[in-house]
DNA sequence: ATACTTTATGAAAGTGCTTTCAAAATACCA
DNA sequence: TGGTATTTTGAAAGCACTTTCATAAAGTAT
């Protein structure tokens, strides 16, 4: 029978010849509860058709236990394996993860808006997108802890990459590898709400190439669309000047893979008449034996979530600051 | 000053010099307080930033909606490009989507168990998790629309994978290449929670080369942990066979990929000396330009969003069943 | 001035839930 | 077989607010 009033978890309790305490348990953590009285809990829970209040619980709790992850729409692997490591670290710390892709500049600035007003979440991971002040005043206002990756910001905690460094580490290796027709693939086209560290990337690898008296021609620079197809066409039209590169850094890895395939398609030797560099260390760089910048991308997430739950532990935190050291690894590649 | 914790009634008390009782009133009846007294207290309240929770609540739950997915802690790729099919069919959609990866069947067995109960959630996909039963009375019981992916259920909306057929497609596909000699390499090690697709695949595989009269000897039927390394430890045993297969179906392309960077190691040429074919059609798949049997993953995650939103829709909906048909993927290594 | 409202306020008792702590029951080990 | 660890449970103390009830101060009519 329907009660008249909606059954709260006394009501619960009591038919089921318990205590509320363990009601709430196998509500909230039903392995610490034996199976058999959940069973009979779960079949009074069932028959009253009892529903927790959510506005009750966050009381009592006094969070959440919600961290929401801002990430661009544009799935690129990268984001995907730094949302794994969010998702491994988080996992055990019984956080629900919760996900907001956005896909506009507008649809950033409404969430970044909205999510520290409304209170339901403890903490905010902004993942490769801009920030800027008024947000972040309004995020460190309303006290919702925070950790950017890739988007530096001084009052905020953020895990930064050193794109300039990944871009001058390419080249110095390219360069002592005695390489010296070098080019620089990057990708284009990105949504104007997303950052582009690509460019950074870009400019540390001028830097070097510049310091050493090396040309880079615009012919050796290109950009190409984000996709496995199109990035084959740029490489092949490098591939096919009069004068090719013997080198190419690639400003990402999946773009790297592409380059590989173009070689491959047109008979380049890899490494001896085509080196090539990526950058990321994607999952998929070990099997291809890429030589490639990597920027620890799990890592970097395992620690974002880190860095977030110590800030949430000890709210008066100064943020911090970590930049993830690149590694070069040497695969066949390069 | 910015505080260091949320601002609550009490401290707005506090600060303005009156009871809790008086702030309360002042938020839901304003005219039953002194003109002169609101004033202070409103000023306290501006000055903490003071914002009542339950309003926040309320407001943020008008306007979004919360998709929840239950997913394998296990992150192997084709989880990962499912979960990525599910985010972009949801981001404009205007829901959360809420993640929980789970490790253990006590783990998964919780969330089934609370999630209907908790009623946060306007819908729930579960991603190649078994569901008993018990669990799936309780989710229709509790209207939570949910759809499974990987696991079929009569009563409950799924996507699901013809994992025999696969098996039997790589069979026919590599027979009417003129091979004879052909491997089995699927993984192990699997978690207890988790469900076993491979030995379906195995299967299928089975009764074709059964119905052809060909040997699957037990030295030819492998499985290696889920792993780069040593999946390509196995593969290599395989090949240093006296007499190797011709022909290696890698029950995921993850293994596939494994499969040739021990086929290059050992300077077997591919497909001449060895064909490899793999099942998933991942990314890298296209790259490594493995043939290989596409279970469209991206459409599988982007089709259950689907099928759930509609359920949402009219709850009164028979559940639906769509099995994805398969397509083998015809590209060098076979 | 007396009695009688009215107004302004706070103490304290809920609200429905979680969590800490301690007791009781059970399992494990030599 | 006693003794220790582990599991299972409940009593009670929160949590951020709302509401009830009591009290004090002030106003009003007689």
């Amino acid at each position: 029978m329907p009660m008249l009033k909606k059954p709260t978890i006394y009501d619960v309790a009591k038919r089921s010849g318990v205590s509320i305490t363990t009601v709430s348990r196998i509500l909230n953590t039903p392995d610490k509860v034996n199976a058999e009285t959940r069973e009979r809990v779960l079949t009074a829970i069932d028959a009253l058709g009892f529903v927790p209040k959510a506005e009750a619980r966050a009381r009592a709790m006094q969070h959440t236990g919600r961290i929401g992850v801002i990430t661009p729409f544009f799935t690129a692997p990268s984001f995907i394996q730094r949302l794994r490591g969010i998702a491994e670290t988080l996992s055990p710390e019984n956080y629900e993860l919760v996900i907001y892709t956005v896909d506009s500049s507008n649809h950033l600035q409404g969430y970044l808006s909205s999510l520290p007003l409304t209170g339901n979440l403890d903490g905010l991971i902004v993942l490769s997108l801009p920030v800027d002040d008024i947000q972040v005043r309004r995020l460190i206002d309303h006290g919702l802890p925070t950790v950017l990756i890739e988007y530096p910001h001084p009052k905020l905690n953020c895990v930064e990459i050193d794109d300039v460094g990944g871009g001058s580490m390419a080249a110095t290796y390219l360069l002592g590898k005695g390489h010296r027709r070098i080019a620089f693939l990057g990708d284009t086209n990105l949504p104007e709400y997303a950052i582009h560290p690509v460019s950074l990337r870009l400019n540390g690898f001028r830097q070097v190439l510049k310091k050493d008296r090396i040309k880079l021609p615009d012919t050796f620079v290109r950009l190409a669309p984000y996709s496995q197809e199109q990035t084959r066409q740029v490489a092949k039209e490098l591939l096919n000047l009069p004068e090719p590169p013997t080198a190419i850094f690639a400003a990402t890895d999946f773009q790297a893979l592409g380059v590989l395939k173009a070689a491959r398609q047109l008979s380049f030797k890899v490494p001896e008449q085509l080196a090539v560099i990526g950058f990321d260390d994607l999952d998929m760089a070990e099997y291809a034996d890429l030589t490639t910048i990597s920027q620890h991308l799990d890592e970097s997430g395992r620690l974002a979530v880190e860095i977030l739950l110590a800030q949430i532990e000890s709210p008066a935190r100064p943020p911090r600051h970590v930049k993830l050291p690149l590694t070069l690894i040497e695969r066949q590649t390069a």
